[in-house]
DNA sequence: CCCCCGAAAGTTACCGGTAACACCGGAAGA
DNA sequence: TCTTCCGGTGTTACCGGTAACTTTCGGGGG
């Protein structure tokens, strides 16, 4: 007599009704080559019979093996990591892995937090945004021996798979674009500032420094971004810099918003202002004129981190590395 | 000697290195007033010595609980979903539930797979969005005897907690606005056609035809939405209908997008051609000019799925109901 | 006729926790 | 002094599967 009565139908409710053990049914559902054919079939049809459904923590719990990655994200409402995480489900998800998504928030405590979670769930490994953790998270991950994708940008110290695109040299590569069209009092608008947004300005200081230009036309917040920041933000830059030419913003949000400033203003775009912004999401196209934007290889970052990962998962061994994925420069028409 | 040499620190290293019991160990950790404060000091520093991570499926087994709930959306890359889901998480995340997310793709066979997959993780209820699924999903879903809370739209036979809005009202009512602003020659613009599409449409439809006007201005595809589409789709309507003075996209994307073509055409908005989309995200205050929008109470589903939901979790009877949050409409500067 | 082999199914033990109940010693009450 | 009670800890069994090994049985080769 069960102790709770669960209700829920077992492998020993099946067995019971086709008249084998358990083990066997358990056979039938993981390796179906083993068993008999008109036993498979009766098999089969108890299972739907009744309707069970498998319990997958006593499955990792008796095999060791819990089938499914996590999959950290800074943030849901990003548009940014939902190509990444498309890449990373298909190649994952083909070889049978679930891939539990969770984000940080941009926070590398709620990093912390969530990968002592994930690992209490037995995740075969781990995909985190970025390349910077807390102490405590890299101990976790040392001792936890499981695969682990840094991403987004990239590291000289790996902690194992590192694939991403220099955030440092797409900054500068885009205040470049800038210079190569002549402008000359360039400024940079950012938002969040998380360590990625900080090297796309690092980028775009070294650039305009490097051309023997004034730093200074630079406003950021930590304010999480949005289409309404852009507009705000650039209203404060435009008055306390009233000479600006061009302004490359941390992101595509940033950029957008700030172009509905202009269009507010009558400001021609790109004449009276140029304007950039980062990643490559849909809206750039879009906008009138397009935006110019740094196009990040985002479906290609999930494609390889899959492939890159699912080595790993089969027995690649441990060996940190890094792998640039690279970015495209788009002009759009706002530059 | 154990068979799988795991490595992994479990409940018994922590109460070997203290001289306890296992069990004793599990106590300290989920009701630490049953033990001993001495006791409970030592066992916690034994337990960030070793590094001990506990293991949830193990846990999950033996007690029948997993402290987890499965929430499933559409999209990731759908920022409507995410202040729905912020709720959801807060409020459940205080109360000691970790919440998984999985999407559908608008499919209600991948919704059916999720749910298949998710009762195999044993999780203690369900978030579905939408109120319509596959006959084989609803046979899982009662069976399972989990709380089950549909959300979005509203149903009259809902499986359990329903909590939405009315998308044919909120279509028929902003409609209407474009009504009473003068408008005659009122189309329609959907993409992906999903149910909720359908239903905003069908109240677009009833809004003209109670108005004694031809609904024959519509233009739909079953492709996702996106910025571009929006302005592509309108650039068809226009040659369709030249004769167009409002046009009520089925969501925010798809009329931003609009907007922005109209910008390239120089049509003035709204004296030209009115616009309208639906959801009332970010990007409807921030363009040039604002754009009219239909503004869905997405935060406040989220906390009242949560606060429901506990309530069930806690024990409060099935009851199958449903909860009408409403809508807003906003005119924005494009009506 | 015996042996060996392999396919098909069964036995046993175990994964790492938790529930339920038993036990123990000392303080409070009778 | 004898119960009673209770805080603090231990014992035992079990959750629902899977690994590893064993058993059974029929057929082919020697």
């Amino acid at each position: 007599m069960p102790r709770r009565s669960s209700g829920r139908v077992t492998l020993q409710h099946i067995a019971d009704r086709v008249g084998v053990t358990k083990i066997t049914v358990s056979r039938a559902l993981r390796e179906p080559h083993l068993v008999s054919a008109a036993l498979r079939l009766r098999i089969e049809s108890a299972i739907d019979e009744l309707g069970y459904i498998p319990n997958h923590s006593a499955g990792a719990l008796a095999s060791g093996r819990s089938h499914s990655v996590a999959l950290l994200i800074p943030s849901l409402s990003n548009a940014v990591f939902s190509e990444i995480q498309r890449g990373i489900e298909e190649g994952l998800g083909q070889a049978g892995y679930q891939v539990l998504i969770g984000h940080t928030g941009y926070s590398i405590l709620e990093e912390e937090r969530l990968i002592d979670t994930y690992l209490s769930y037995g995740v075969e490994a781990l995909i985190l945004p970025g390349t910077r953790h807390t102490d405590h998270a890299c101990r976790l991950l040392t001792r936890a021996r499981v695969p682990v994708v840094e991403t987004l940008e990239l590291t000289e110290t790996p902690l194992d798979i590192n694939v991403g695109l220099d955030q440092h040299e797409a900054g500068k590569a885009m205040t470049q674009a800038f210079l190569d069209r002549g402008h000359r009092k360039i400024g940079f608008l950012g938002a969040r500032m998380d360590y990625r947004a900080q090297l796309r300005m690092a980028g775009w200081e070294a650039a305009i420094r490097q051309a023997g230009l004034s730093a200074e036309r630079c406003l950021t917040t930590p304010h999480p971004s949005s289409y309404r920041l852009g507009g705000e933000m650039l209203a404060s830059m435009l008055e306390r810099w009233p000479d600006l030419e061009g302004i490359f913003c941390g992101n595509d949000d940033l950029a957008a918003g700030a172009l509905f400033e202009c269009q507010r203003r009558r400001l021609n775009v790109p004449d009276q202002l140029a304007l950039a912004g980062f990643n490559g999401l849909d809206i750039t196209e879009a906008t009138a004129p397009p935006l110019a934007t740094v196009v990040t290889p985002r479906r290609c970052i999930g494609d390889t981190i899959a492939r890159r990962l699912l080595a790993r998962l089969q027995g690649a061994p441990l060996q940190p590395s890094s792998e640039n994925l690279g970015f495209r420069i788009r002009r759009g028409g706002s530059l």
